[in-house]
RNA sequence: GCCCCCGUAGCUCAGGGGAUAGAGCACCGCCCUCCGGAGGCGGUGGCGCAGGUUCGAAUCCUGCCGGGGGCACCA
């Protein structure tokens, strides 16, 4: 019986309850069903009968106790105590609590996923690193919960694709090729261009791959390093990414969209709904109307259209695509944007509340040997993707920076993340899962294989605790994915191992010495298969790899 | 001045109204005749402050205090 099912039970008991007129209330949409953290509270508890004390008019025990008497009638429950102020205690029938094992062995790679957002065409835009630079580690983090994002959404039945925006259009990439002209020339470089240790990198690079554009001159010279280090940066993000298991299925240019006249298209739009105005030359977006303190540009007096006319225009490309959705993964540093993207929303017709979804990473910071590893473009100390995968390697990266909620700042040492031992969450779990695959293969070769399931058999405290653990994984990755919050899954990943490794030292699969092998240890390789299988779809929710032997 | 995020153990952080607030690090201990000790068990120690809503608040609301980040005809 899993959570879901005991759900509906409960609700079944509570609508008996007023048919019978026990008291007066409607049945709730859902029970909540919770896994007390004592287990003498029982395997699960529902708080249901405290919030029917109100509409029924009586005290909260006593709605319990007329739902307990119901409840109690449920084939596969086994005991249902009214505790504390209102509490339903439920322990179930041990087979009943143990089936989950084979269900779960059953549905494999499938178990986890659902369909509580299915309909949904979510549009999920992360990292958009500027082609100017390589990805840091601010974009890291992004990267990081942005695919397990990706993959969470997929998981709770969404439509899903992930897209990353290419600012390859307009002054900051001109300043850049310049930059990369002058350093080519042994030139200064302007104050306002950039300076980092990989501009003389790339200028090089390019210098060494096309000796000809030292002899261009004029405009001509600085569009040709400008597109020729466009093109190196762009390849580099793109590998960077890849070689982090991160995969986008959109690359969107944002050239492309000026190019096809989508931004002059989307200002029309605007001003046909009345929201655009000219003033000193330039027009502006009435954003005051939505809420904003002031208006905001949309194309410059000398011409120029803003940054903001363009995500403008690509909001309005976004859901002109059918997306009913887009997430924006934004750095702590632009969360000033959230308000304007709303404006955007709110002036194309739609609410922002429907279709709008703006998450804020706070900043990440490196540590070792208690300093910190500085990130600063124009120091030119930047930390890049690139070196903390260096650094870590991409699994202990990946769960590292994904363990953690987006908003609040992280601090992370690198020692620490990178120990292989079980304080580091990251081995943690992987060895858990290694240990399910030593566990059936040493199984296997005494003869104990997948063929007998008795799960009424499954009577230890340590294997309840397990098993509730292992029911628990789909409610894991749907919340996770409706909160947008991957590091629930590593969170829950962690309390699955702890569980498993408390039940392996507890409850032996293969006997010991002479013992005889009983029907108890067949039905446990099922237990240790259903670890297995829920370790190694979490993982891979994480993009972290699963190893067989560590 | 206005806006956003955050204040939970000595440190890094979990806890989307529920019972005795958790994990790792650090510090002090214990467990290998037995499926991998990359494991298990125990101890020390905490919700910034003040109100409010609720049967019940770390969680929701208001104010204050402290930290971070934003408020361009930049991107």
């Amino acid at each position: 019986m899993t959570p879901a099912d005991l759900s509906g039970a409960v609700l079944a008991a509570v609508a008996a309850c007023l048919d019978a007129g026990e008291f007066g209330a409607t049945v709730p949409s859902e029970a909540v069903i919770d896994r007390p953290k004592n287990p003498e509270h029982g395997d699960y508890a529902t708080n249901i009968a405290m919030r029917l004390a109100k509409p029924a008019g009586k005290p909260a025990r006593q709605v319990a106790e007329a739902i307990a008497i119901r409840l109690r009638e449920t084939t596969g429950i086994d005991r249902v105590d009214v505790a504390g102020p209102g509490f339903l205690n439920i322990t179930l029938a041990t087979g009943t609590l143990g089936a989950i094992a084979k269900d779960i062995v059953t549905a494999g790679g499938d178990y986890g996923r659902s369909d509580t957002l299915a309909g949904q065409r979510i549009n999920l835009e992360f990292v958009s690193a500027n082609p100017t630079g390589p990805v840091h580690l601010g974009h890291t983090r992004w990267a990081a919960l942005g695919d397990s994002l990706h993959r969470l959404l997929e998981a709770a039945g969404a439509e899903v694709a992930s897209e990353h925006y290419t600012n390859d259009f307009g002054s900051q990439l001109q300043k850049f090729g310049a930059s990369l002209h002058a350093v080519a020339h042994d030139e200064a470089v302007a104050d306002d261009g950039y300076h980092g240790d990989y501009i003389d990198a790339v200028a090089k690079q390019l210098v060494d791959a096309d000796p000809g554009l030292l002899e261009l001159t004029g405009d001509e010279a600085v569009a040709a390093f400008t597109e020729a280090g466009y093109a190196q940066m762009l390849e580099g993000i793109q590998h960077s990414l890849r070689r982090f298991r991160v995969e986008f299925d959109v690359w969107f240019s944002e050239r492309e969209m000026h190019a096809k006249g989508e931004v002059d298209a989307a200002l029309e739009r605007l001003r046909a709904q009345g929201h655009v105005y000219d003033k000193d030359g330039a027009v502006w977006l009435r954003t005051s109307d939505f809420g904003d303190d002031k208006d905001r540009v949309l194309v410059r007096s000398n011409g120029e259209k803003t940054y903001f006319a363009a995500d403008a225009a690509y909001y309005l490309d976004k859901r002109g695509r059918g997306f009913t959705r887009c997430v924006y993964m934004l750095g702590a540093d632009h969360h000033g944007y959230v308000g304007r993207l709303r404006t955007i929303a709110s002036c194309a017709g739609d609410d922002p509340a429907e279709t709008l979804d703006v998450l804020i990473g706070q900043l990440v910071k490196l540590v070792r040997d208690g300093e910190e590893l500085r990130l600063s473009k124009r120091a030119g100390t930047i930390v890049t993707l690139d070196d903390f995968v260096d650094l870590v390697g991409v699994d202990a990266g990946r769960y590292s920076l994904a363990r953690w909620s987006a908003d609040t700042p992280l601090t992370l040492d690198i020692a620490e993340i990178t120990r292989r031992s079980n304080d580091n969450p990251v081995y943690y779990v992987q060895y858990a899962h290694a240990r399910t695959n030593n566990v059936a293969r040493n199984a296997a070769e005494v003869g104990i294989g997948l063929d007998v399931f008795r799960p009424e058999l499954l009577t230890s405290p340590y294997e309840a605790s397990l098993l509730t653990a292992l029911g628990e994984f789909p409610r894991v990755v749907a919340t996770a994915a409706e909160l947008r919050a991957p590091h629930r899954v590593a969170r829950y990943l962690e309390d699955l191992a702890s569980a498993y490794h408390r039940w392996y030292d507890e409850c032996r699969i293969i006997p010991t010495g002479d013992d005889e092998i009983t029907d108890v240890n067949r039905t446990r390789a099922w237990v240790n298969e259903a670890t297995r299988v829920v370790l190694a779809n979490g993982l891979e929710l994480l993009g972290v790899t699963a190893p067989e032997r560590m």
